[in-house]
DNA sequence: GATGAATGAGCATTCATTCAT
DNA sequence: GATGAATGAATGCTCATTCAT
């Protein structure tokens, strides 16, 4: 037996990291899986069973890694939901209001044609799946809120406007979305741009600015 | 044709009658307390047992009456639906048609006021009681489309609106009353009138306009 | 009101026949409804209401005329061999022992091919109606062993013949018909009555008498 | 094809056979108590809960090993009549057509005796487990034609026996055993051989051969 | 830590039978 | 006597969750 030298933790180190590393894949593995049985199958519909036949895991890891059903379905909405909002975040130009804001809705389009499945489980399931998907998805859609409102100063009588104008437009937006969503028609979902445009921004600027931003080429 | 006498079949066209009406009403008392259930409880929590109960009946006249749990739903959803829609026909005044829209929305919100179990049938728990509740909602949405088109005839430049804008000011509004009866803050609820007037007319007629309705006193 | 006269209780007598008619009438309708319900559906997955519904009868009608799903059955099976019997009885010629056996045979055939339904009830349905059925069709079949025994004086070795011989010949029998009730098989099988004369018959008068036997024109 | 070394896979695939042995223990624990149950309560009185309360298992191992209760029920008959079947050819000695023949009746009555619950199984309860049951029945007796009717070429005039004459043979033996069975008069079922011997090989081999052999001591 | 067999509460649904009208 | 609406016990089956290996 040699005693340990300086170096000798490095291999717990490794180790436990390894060890973190390992759980992170799975629990990844797994939510990928998920989200597609979510999805194709709704979230009633799905059992754990499916969703650990997909991922090629057993059901003793997958309540090592989430609390249940409903816990599984929250991590998979998070995920979807804080990997899209990173990508949105991230090819945000700079620019007025009005650019910021279509460049969103024009990724949130991307998004949704890059992954259908995803989609699927934010805009049509989170309704289905108990209370706590019910709230997030409020809170995702109240999430937009402060960043849209912010178009108000630009308005020629902008605190004259309704005050749930905003919950409006992002409830008719998403409304639009999960419409697409549901009756399968994601394909070329980006040509729907100039329309939320329109309908998203057009209330700041007047109608005349709107059909004008609504008119500019993808 | 001849008149009825005193001895003409009456008896059995009553027996016929109370037969048809005491099902009517047994029927009526279980749809009335199942919305109840559904509302408070959620369609998944749901169990015959619990419908059954509230409304004391039995398990067996439950199925005499409805095909199963779905089926019931449906029919509680259907009922609140068709019962509201006339009650809003019925109150629908003469009148220009942002009147007649206004009126809508007035009477709308008082529905939502009035019963705000049935409004959580069709708001919230629709979208949870599988497909053919997710087909009716959007239906009940897409009901109320073609009225509001027609305020594009007396929009300046009608025909430049977004094509979907009726679709996200309807879904729009139905979010704006969901939340509400979700969270629930329904009593007081026609107060959103003005705003709701706002928001949906106004697209069509400009912001001074709309916000000149919104002011009008209820 | 008049005061009744000497012949004021004929009616009363009138309908009390009438009362006992009407009600053989309607146990007939139901019997032969039944029959018919119990042969296509099998006993187990017949319900009251199937029957009710094809005799066109109320549920408290049948309840007062049988006891119950399973006494309804037997009354069926009772009807069906009592009538059968009586039917085959009726054709028996006068002749020899063999000569009798094989009409008997005969017209056992012509029931069976008369009547399909009746016939499954007999030899298909009734082991599957519980305890009372498996016993009646167990007496049926017992009832024709004295008159087949008979034929053992007219043997060679008659008493040498294995005692349950007859059992057997007449179970084989029943299976073959059964056979072909189960199989649909029934039209012509009138056809196999050579085939049966020789195999209940032979054993006890040599296969060549039987051979001839069985050669002889329906 | 290198040699296993000690450090070979052995350890899984003792793990694998052990797995798979353990469940088919537990449908064998299962299997014997089902058996015990349908037999006594017959198949249409048995419930699953009957079975699992015997068994000593829960509903939903219940359910992971047998479809549903009629499944477990054929699983219960193939069990016994292939084990059955492998005991009563294992014991099958060299000889002539008839003694063989005479062998297999003797091991069948050996059997019955042996597990009168099983053959009760068999013989009674078959025919009252829906359609499934009914077939196998069939197809078991079916299975021991060809092997008599071979018979045919030891018999003066083979060619002219009857067609169905093995049918019936094999269906008359059936129901003398099934008669046995019913009425629990099985014990000493044995002292039946020398009558079945000659009920089922007399007809090929004339009534005198038939005598002799039925004479020969068990 | 990983596995998946075992558990059993819970649910929707059926149907023979009763009984008020 | 006839009717059929009402009853509710009984059953087959699913599936989230636990825990021994």
């Amino acid at each position: 037996m040699t005693l340990p030298g300086p170096l000798a933790k490095q291999p717990v180190g490794r180790e436990r990291l390894s060890r973190a590393t390992v759980e992170q894949h799975q629990r990844e593995r797994i939510l990928v899986a998920a989200i597609g049985v979510f999805a194709k199958r709704g979230f009633q519909q799905t059992t754990i069973d499916h969703i650990v036949a997909t991922a090629k895991t057993s059901v003793g890891s997958f309540y090592g890694l989430f609390g249940g059903k409903e816990d599984c379905f929250l991590q998979c909405y998070d995920r979807i939901v804080s990997s899209s909002r990173k990508r949105i975040e991230a090819s945000l130009p700079d620019g007025s209001w009005q650019e910021r804001t279509r460049a969103v809705l024009a990724s949130l389009l991307a998004e949704v044609e890059a992954d259908p499945l995803a989609a699927r489980i934010v805009f049509v399931e989170a309704s289905t799946a108990g209370p706590g998907g019910l709230e997030r998805y409020q809170q995702t859609l109240d999430g937009l809120l402060p960043a849209l409102r912010e178009g108000r100063s630009l308005a020629p009588a902008g605190d004259d406007l309704p005050a749930s104008m905003e919950e409006a437009s992002v409830a008719g937006t998403a409304w639009l979305l999960r419409d697409r969503v549901v009756s399968g028609r994601v394909k070329g979902i980006e040509a729907l741009l100039p329309e939320l445009a329109a309908i998203v921004i057009g209330p700041y600027l007047g109608e005349a600015e709107a059909r004008r931003l609504a008119s500019v080429a993808t």
